[in-house]
DNA sequence: CTGAAAGCGCTTACAG
DNA sequence: CTGAAAGCGCTTACAG
């Protein structure tokens, strides 16, 4: 047993009151001096500051926050920290707010709109700001709370909200694959509950039919929680079909690894037996996966730092109009060698 | 443009005072039905909890923080929310503090002691209860408030700590390269300016150095970044000496991708030409790596759970003596194909 | 330039 | 069972 020294014997911390009394001014004087309000003599600020730092004075937010009725906090609430989507959005969010001087208060919703709202709740009695939100449906604070949706919306509700092109995004990989000479495409992808999953969909469709395919198409979806098992099994089947595709677009990374698997276990090689192109690449760390995928660029830091900046707009300018409502980050085709180009 | 109706607008949030009013009853009343006090009779309990609900109230809980003296805060401190193992680990945590009704408060410190010191300080602001710390060398608020290392830690203060079995990993990794045949072997890891880098460097010097190896072995670290481009050009040198390595053990999953691409592009064949076994799996979806690596299992979500439940346990028996100062999480092989195993 | 006083929204002894 | 009052640690008009 290890006894440790500093616990439960911690002094209680050092007030205002302390400062103030070391230094023989009031608490007014010494809350300006810290503040560095103009009224207070240089030689009182410099002794009161002093002191403060003598003394290790941190000053209580909580009190503060109290005080002026407004808060530190800023809300980020998302389905999943651990999905790199999310933890590189999440980071550049956080960054921003950081910079602005809030603390972000970040809170997974395990993709469960019960938690999400329940979160938002939490948020509104920390007296949060505002929030991002990464919607799976609970979003019915709005009203309560300046908000920013980002990646999943909910285009029913008049709320701001910076998101992937996932339509452009999947129109460019299906007739990119096209040119190649593909007819007979597969789409595997997420379910249609969530924004990126039913725009990236419909959208597939819409390509497809625009180009006299719909016909050749085939479509698969996982089930909710997006992981790579869930699709495995997919396209393992389509590939046994009596007419399988000649090719895979991926609704995510997570797909386009369980595509890969399925692929690799059926014996095919790519692109020359069969293609495959992904929204998103799963090769985060570059240069591993064989063959290198074409892929959709991946934008999840701008999209963190565009709502961040949107929110913080909204905070500083209350009642002035939003630029725009819905804010869509470019989708650029990352060309490798999956799809079959440069083989 | 477009016109946000709830900016600007908001209208206040229901207090207290409000709920009271409604009932008629006294703000101390009102204060303890909502609290479940048993002192307030059954019937004012109802009448107050259904006006709560029909006015959206939702207690201010700052205001509440400051006049209990407590927080709901529990600080998480780590280099980087982007980095697949603290994203896991700290994911884990979080849901542990959830849990026990704590709200986490995550920070970045980017690898860097000045940032560390100052997220403690603002931790310590908000009157954190306590804070789980993978430490880059700022923690000198350790005696300010309740902590516990994880992951990185500095064993010269006397700080509880819940870490992977650095030492232990890398030796059984080693050990099972030497029964391959392996003798000329190739460490390339991390900076030693970490626990697990320095860890991790030390155990496979006193391995090799046991069996008789250390005029065989080799060693390349990283720069402060870890990521895969800083060991890449490294292995490929190595590869090129007169006598090159004929098995590598990375420090980290990202070394292990690094390794990987640096010995593809070598033209060689895992595990024919050369082996390699890493730390951490940086596959961690499963099984699209070729070949699977063998690695140690992965630790993070029992990490960041064990960590978090220590400092439960130490918040909630103050002065009470710790168990241990330090938990070891064990580190479990698991064989692959690139080791040399099964082909 | 400085200080005394009020008050942010709660909780909780204390008194009835 | 209920209420009036004090107070958590600050900030900021107001008065001098």
């Amino acid at each position: 047993m290890v006894t440790l020294p500093d616990v439960g014997t911690r002094p209680q911390p050092t007030k205002l009151e302390d400062v103030a009394a070391a230094v023989g001014v009031s608490l007014s004087t010494a809350s300006r001096a810290l503040r560095g309000h103009p009224a207070v003599s240089k030689g009182t600020t410099r002794r009161v500051r002093a002191a403060a730092d003598r003394l290790g004075y941190e000053p209580n937010r909580t009190a503060r926050a109290l005080r002026t009725r407004t808060s530190p906090f800023i809300g980020i609430v998302v389905p999943d920290i651990t999905i790199p989507f999310f933890s590189l959005a999440v980071k550049a969010a956080q960054d921003v707010f950081e910079q602005a001087g809030y603390q972000a208060l970040l809170m997974n919703t395990h993709r469960d709109a019960r938690q999400e709202r329940e979160a938002l709740r939490t948020l509104l009695s920390h007296q949060a700001q505002g929030v991002l939100l990464a919607t799976y449906g609970g979003h019915e604070a709005a009203g309560r709370i300046p908000l920013v949706f980002f990646a999943n919306f909910d285009a029913s509700v008049d709320v701001p909200r910076v998101a992937l092109s996932n339509r452009e995004g999947i129109r460019v990989l299906v007739e990119h694959l096209i040119g190649h000479g593909h007819e007979r495409i597969a789409y595997v992808g997420g379910t249609p509950s969530v924004t990126s999953g039913g725009e990236r969909l419909l959208s597939f469709q819409q390509t497809m039919r625009a180009a006299g395919l719909e016909g050749r198409m085939l479509v698969r979806l996982s089930d909710e929680t997006w992981l790579p098992e869930s699709i495995e099994r997919a396209v393992a089947e389509l590939l046994h079909e009596p007419e399988p595709p000649t090719a895979f677009v991926t609704g995510s990374d997570n797909f386009a690894l369980g595509a890969l698997k399925a692929i690799r276990a059926a014996g095919l090689r790519i692109p020359d037996d069969v293609a495959l192109v992904t929204f998103q690449d799963p090769d985060r760390m570059g240069g591993v996966l064989e063959p290198p995928l074409t892929t959709i660029a991946t934008q999840e830091r701008q999209l963190g730092e565009h709502a961040a900046k949107l929110l913080l707009q909204i905070l500083g300018s209350p009642g002035v109009p939003v630029p725009a409502l819905e804010i869509r980050l470019p989708a650029e085709l990352v060309v490798r060698r999956s799809c079959g180009c440069g083989s």
